[in-house]
DNA sequence: AGTCCCGTTGCGATAGCCGCAACCATAGCG
DNA sequence: CGCTATGGTTGCGGCTATCGCAACGGGACT
């Protein structure tokens, strides 16, 4: 029953209440378990089933978790779908996908919208390319920092100390050919991604796909929230976003991070 | 504390958690006051601040909430963001939303999905018209069940015994005009609807807009989704939707829950 | 420098939780 | 049809994790 916590900024360790940390543990088995038995959660959280079966019940007489008829299969529950969008909420998003809209417009390609968790950006929002073949991450995927648009232009709003720190704990692994590998390649690449205000990844993360991406946040305090357009390379070229930039910049200026 | 809920089966009464509960109360609270102290979430869920901090530092070390850099503003984290799209996969909403997509071009008016969610009908999904005076509700949003065209089909999928039981205890408050006001014509309508296999709501619920709706569920026992386009009504009639209805139905039938 | 206002911490008492083991309900099978 | 296996449900008593308390700390404002 230790708790040795490696957060990166605080190793202030308050102490945790186990009882709460269950409750996390058995919704995150079911969320990506999508359906499980009373034991499978019981084992998934380290307690007896008669517990677990007291924890679920909880949880359900809240909406929490739904048990089919059969009494027999737990899944997660609608009310975390009302609480997910108000997590949304928070960021703002709306205001980010009304951008996100014009800026696929301005591309013709789909747009995702992401920000920093961890040491990874996770997709929260999407707005498609309307051509057939496009690029699309489904919300909830993560993506490293160093081989993507929308990871080079958040660690561009680092200040420096802050971006030595993480670059130094970073697994720089190549996705493919061209993706940067050393520290100094990818500190380098950041010092020009603030310079020029936004960034580019030319099949650094996935062969086959070129993106751009800029920061913004909506309030001085405010979470980055980063805009990337995503293409295939045969069409969605370099000189394409070169050309297209200028306009891309002027849409976000009024919320520019960088 | 209500838990007089849907149950036909017997209500039984498992011994609850008061940890778990709050937990889920002090989500509930960040997830509908965007932001919050720790004094204000101590007294939301009943328990002295030395308290509430170790539960929310608990969350916190596990993405649940997040607390801004001046240590005094909690909020929801994104790892919630994700749990909320894992229970919208769950519920197969990527199939509904396929579907969605050929009702909207169908009828050309916004096509939202439902679930049903305690005596209410909770919004999952959405498609929006093409044109830009359209109807849009956004998800996470509750609906009355007899107002509302998607409130009435799930009511339809309902066995009589059960259906009686539920309309007993609604409160069917007129929205407008036109709002179905007594059990008998809630029931009339019910049965109407069970008969013909839709729903219609004709500016029952909100004034100027009409809807249609239809109830699927992709697998024998999986949960009822309802699907239905509404516009407004000055363009999108009574005989428009009559004249649509047989494509409609055409498009459902191999998941019609009618 | 003083004083609010809040977040933070150590500690002791005890409410709440947990595992146990027996009890049911259902489905499968000889 | 009865037997077994599987898996959910329940009452209970011991004990631990949790809670409130009260004192502390640190930033902001005057």
């Amino acid at each position: 029953m230790k708790s040795s916590n490696f957060s990166v900024e605080e190793i202030r360790a308050v102490a945790t209440l186990q009882s709460a940390e269950r409750v996390v543990q058995a919704i995150e088995y079911l969320a990506e378990h999508e359906t499980a038995r009373l034991d499978d959660v019981a084992q998934a959280i380290g307690v007896h089933k008669s517990n677990a079966l007291r924890l679920l019940s909880t949880l359900r007489s809240l909406d929490w978790v739904e048990l089919d008829h059969s009494r027999t299969q737990y899944s997660i529950g609608p009310r975390l779908i009302s609480i997910g969008q108000a997590a949304i909420e928070g960021l703002e998003l709306h205001k980010a996908l009304a951008l996100a809209e014009d800026f696929r417009d301005l591309t013709g390609e789909t747009v995702h919208v992401s920000v920093p968790h961890g040491d990874r950006m996770l997709v929260v929002g999407r707005v498609d390319s309307y051509q057939p073949l496009k690029v699309t991450c489904e919300v909830g995927t993560e993506d490293p920092l160093h081989s993507t648009a929308v990871g080079k232009v958040y660690l561009a709003t680092l200040p420096n100390g802050q971006l030595a720190e993480v670059v130094e704990r970073l697994d720089l692994l190549p996705n493919t050919p061209t993706t940067v590998t050393t520290a100094e390649a990818l500190v380098e690449e950041v010092e020009l991604t603030k310079k020029r205000r936004y960034a580019i990844n030319n099949e650094e993360g996935r062969p086959g796909t070129v993106a751009v991406a800029v920061a913004m946040r909506f309030a001085p305090m405010a979470p980055i929230l980063a805009l990337s357009s995503t293409g295939p390379s045969h069409r969605f070229t370099y000189d394409d976003v070169e050309r297209i930039v200028p306009r891309l910049l002027e849409l976000v200026e009024p919320y520019q991070a960088l």
